[in-house]
DNA sequence: AGCGTGTCCTGGATGC
DNA sequence: TGCATCCAGGACACGC
């Protein structure tokens, strides 16, 4: 599914392509994929007629383009499954086709098979901390419904220390705190796993134990992994659609937690084991990863 | 207020 | 073989 570093790259191809240019046409083809839109799916066709598009951000698994006109922002958040795909082959099949978009000399398409994605239309706010409102922002705002949403790590405004000690004030286990949007975001069950195995931490430590040092330990170690991710995943810039199959190189080779249950530890050979928390699937190294005793473990 | 659980959805995998 | 069930995941509504 489309991670951190998978949307980033779909918003650096959406915005070397976009920024700019004029929205011409819209279609939505599944209510479901504007059911977050303020007034559905009429008002969301309306408010994006002939917009200008300024920039493309992104703010975790969010990313919207900048209608500064307007004072709006369109956007989106691709789910599990979700694809933009810019000026798609014409053999590519409609089947999950949820909107599409001709904007400037290009046409694009939101494609999601789960529908956990979606999209709408949001009023531009000013950001809270006065910095611009995420990566590719030009404009010191945020669309409403994303203003809820932390900065991520990779944003140069996020700062570390201070989420390391608003995690610390949580009373919760810290794999709960990695996935929580309000405190960090764009951190999934992929990359919580990643940190957890590479700070040594068991994803059930109670954050209220953890000493300011190891919560930044653990925060840098989640940031550390998405610049890889990135880096080594974003090469389809040039591409002339922007899908999110990036996973292809990098997930198979540089994962040393997720999906890796049974395998050996890539530190000390022991089997990773899999366990369910939050009803999703945690994968753990039994000794690297030792499960806390008394107070330092979460309920 | 803060925290934890249930729910949405579809297709591939697994079970019988 | 074919049908049923499970599982994957992010975000948010809701209840305690």
């Amino acid at each position: 599914m489309p991670e951190l570093p998978e949307v980033e790259t779909v918003r650096a191809g959406l915005a070397t392509r976009l920024a700019g240019q004029r929205i011409a046409a819209v279609e939505v083809y599944h209510p479901r994929a504007t059911r977050r839109s303020p007034g559905g799916t009429d008002a969301y066709v309306g408010a994006l007629r002939d917009a200008r598009i300024g920039g493309v951000a992104r703010r975790g698994k969010y990313l919207w383009l900048e209608i500064p006109a307007a004072h709006t922002a369109l956007v989106f958040h691709l789910g599990m499954s979700g694809q933009l795909l810019i000026d798609p082959r014409v053999d590519m099949p409609r089947t999950h086709l949820r909107a599409r978009y001709r904007v400037g000399p290009h046409e694009m398409w939101f494609v999601d098979q789960r529908t956990f994605g979606h999209t709408l239309v949001s009023a531009l706010v000013p950001t809270s901390d006065g910095a611009l409102g995420g990566w590719g922002a030009t404009m010191a705002t945020v669309p409403e419904a994303v203003a809820h949403i932390a900065r991520d790590p990779l944003d140069s405004a996020c700062d570390l220390p201070a989420t390391a000690k608003a995690m610390r004030r949580r009373s919760t286990a810290v794999k709960r705190a990695l996935l929580d949007q309000g405190l960090i975001s764009g951190i999934g069950n992929i990359y919580a796993d990643e940190a957890l195995w590479r700070a040594r931490m068991h994803p059930r430590r109670a954050t209220a134990t953890l000493r300011q040092s190891a919560a930044l330990a653990l925060l840098s170690h989640a940031r550390e992994v998405m610049r890889e991710a990135l880096a080594a995943g974003g090469t389809s810039f040039d591409a002339l659609y922007v899908d999110v199959s990036g996973r292809s190189g990098w997930f198979e080779r540089r994962l040393d937690a997720y999906g890796r249950a049974g395998l050996p530890c890539r530190r000390c050979g022991r089997p990773l084991v899999r366990e369910s928390f939050m009803n999703r699937s945690s994968v753990r190294c039994p000794r690297c990863q030792r499960r806390p005793s008394g107070a330092h473990l979460a309920p």
